[in-house]
DNA sequence: CGCATGAATGTGACCGGTCACACAAGGCGC
DNA sequence: GCGCCTTGTGTGACCGGTCACATTCATGCG
């Protein structure tokens, strides 16, 4: 241990190889694991390691071999739960990885904002992960230049994406099309979706999982009301529907959403889930403890972090084990908020 | 720009250097600005890195100036709200600032993992600022090693900290105290409250601003029950309270302890405010949206993350802005889930 | 008019590692 | 006994920047 507290210059393998009375090269093998090094030299090496506290320099180290152990994760936003999971996980699997996870926030959707956050994330020189639920992050998985190693968390491909795309995705699509046969299983004659925003101009994953699950019924397919990410736009978005008394049943994007649509049903009047159901789309921590509690569908958003980094991992290193997809799948979880519709 | 798509190594200076005809020192003043360098090189200089597409390699800049231009912010968590709204503040300034930023989730809160975890966020090179609300960050504020950069994002300390300590924070034992204030005044013999785990083994700043309420009230102090972070906790902890009727009034650590407690309030019959009053703290994007609507206090977390960076920045770099901390007082939100006791 | 001064530019070493290769010593086959 | 391969170790160059210093040339001043 080194026990002289003086705040000098770090130890470099130069140091250590003076210590050792070897070579700095030899040092580079003892910590590298080169086999042929004998064992006694290796003991000395490790010894003068120990005494002069000698931490491997990661800038030189990535300087020097061109490999930086170091994720970016792009994301639009740090504080919703969805994403904060998925960041969450990516951590976790970095950690257990020795990789450095660095983070760059979208703030803006607009194109020469989001090339230049990817082009921070490129100058940070590992690999890339870009959440890509919402236009800011497609746009920037889209400005990624071609070549560097880069990761999307994205929604259901609308079709099994052609050759193996560096994607990894929890099966929304099914989650939506799961929570929208519950509600008609109830009874109710159909479901009404509040959309969070698409991310692409076309149908976004969720709401085609619920236009599946409403065809197969045989049922009316409303127009979904395009709205945001947070509790508010779910509000504004429930007043409406509020107004429409032949709503019965609402399906929401996520359970920020689901809230707002609680509030503004309760205040209008209207009880859940007498007179209408509500399911949301998550499972955030605080959807259980609502009142009434939240109908909704878990995804795995840590695992999914986790997946993307695996995948990222394959895909820097040769050795990194290409695990497929461990992303479990969705899980419906029934409670307070959805009930068969009034008689 | 760089029109030839062939992903080859990325110019450096020195490739700069030959297409402009000068020396690679010359490259090196032009992108630092560096005032005597004749005007027509430095366009023929500027030139040439705009067609090669030069961008300044931020690994070798690291290496050879010492400077990283790099923040580690290590964390117990990245999806509580609060938490993931320091970081968020944290990133927009250091983006401001051109830094880049990492992140390390203090997993557990023993020693050994914790001292790692302070390793791997030293070996990043840059500051550290450490989120300090909770044992782990606590400890992981410890563990620095003196000589780092480092900036703490804690409690209101018990007494105006000695020196010049690098520390933020925003006050929340004011903002307790407030809460406290709020429910008193509406009529309240006494005010429960339910904790947070604190951060050191002495009593958290909350705690000593809702005590000292109570004190110059001259109302009783009950016993706080100790909680989690979480939701469950707080419904654990307001299963508890509500089986004592002459529990009128509650304050909570933070929003999510507070829905739980509401959660419980509701499954016990206690209908709220009615019977029993609850506040919360750091008013959540969704604790307007429950219903009842909670009462909170607004805490200003991404301004505070932004004062961190700002301290941390003015530490690392003389030429930083040393700006006092700018983070705004806290607000007490008064919505429907406080009002007067039942008479 | 000569020399000190400063602007503009170039050269070599260095940051702390890795990589490619050279080289010495020991074991083995022929 | 000679050559050859293997094992263990050292040397020099390099990654892409910065820093300290040297050099050149024009200018100002005594």
């Amino acid at each position: 241990m080194n026990v002289t507290g003086h705040t000098r210059r770090p130890a470099s393998i130069r140091d250590v190889a003076t210590a050792a009375g070897v070579s700095y090269q030899t040092v580079s093998r003892v910590i590298n694991g080169h086999p042929s090094v004998r064992p006694s030299t290796r003991e000395r090496v490790l010894a003068a390691i120990d005494e002069l506290g000698f931490r491997r320099n990661a800038t030189a180290l990535a300087l020097a071999s061109g490999r930086s152990r170091a994720v970016t994760v792009l994301t639009a936003n740090t504080t919703h739960y969805g994403y904060a999971s998925i960041l969450q996980g990516i951590e976790e699997a970095a950690r257990a990885a020795s990789y450095a996870v660095g983070i760059g926030v979208l703030e803006s959707a607009e194109d020469t904002a989001v090339a230049a956050e990817v082009q921070r994330a490129a100058d940070a020189g590992g690999g890339i992960i870009v959440i890509a639920y919402d236009p800011a992050g497609v746009r920037a998985l889209g400005a990624v230049p071609a070549g560097l190693p880069v990761v999307g968390v994205v929604e259901t491909p609308a079709s099994p994406p052609g050759g193996d795309r560096p994607w990894v995705w929890a099966d929304d699509r099914e989650a939506a099309y799961q929570a929208t046969r519950h509600l008609l299983a109830l009874g109710h004659e159909t479901v009404h979706y509040v959309a969070i925003p698409s991310s692409t101009r076309r149908t976004s994953a969720r709401t085609s999982g619920w236009r599946q699950a409403l065809k197969e019924a045989g049922a009316p397919e409303p127009r979904p009301a395009q709205s945001s990410w947070g509790p508010a736009g779910g509000h504004a978005a429930g007043l409406e529907l509020a107004k429409d008394e032949s709503v019965t049943a609402i399906l929401c994007g996520n359970d920020d959403l689901a809230l707002g649509v609680l509030r503004a049903l309760h205040e209008a009047g209207r009880s859940v889930p007498g007179e209408v159901s509500v399911a949301g789309f998550d499972d955030a921590p605080h959807s259980a403890f609502l009142t009434p509690s939240l109908t909704t569908v878990r995804l795995d958003f840590t695992g999914l972090g986790r997946a993307a980094f695996a995948l990222l991992h394959g895909v820097l290193e040769e050795s990194a084990p290409v695990a497929p997809h461990p992303v479990s799948v969705p899980e419906l979880v029934v409670r307070e908020s959805s009930g068969p519709p009034p008689s």
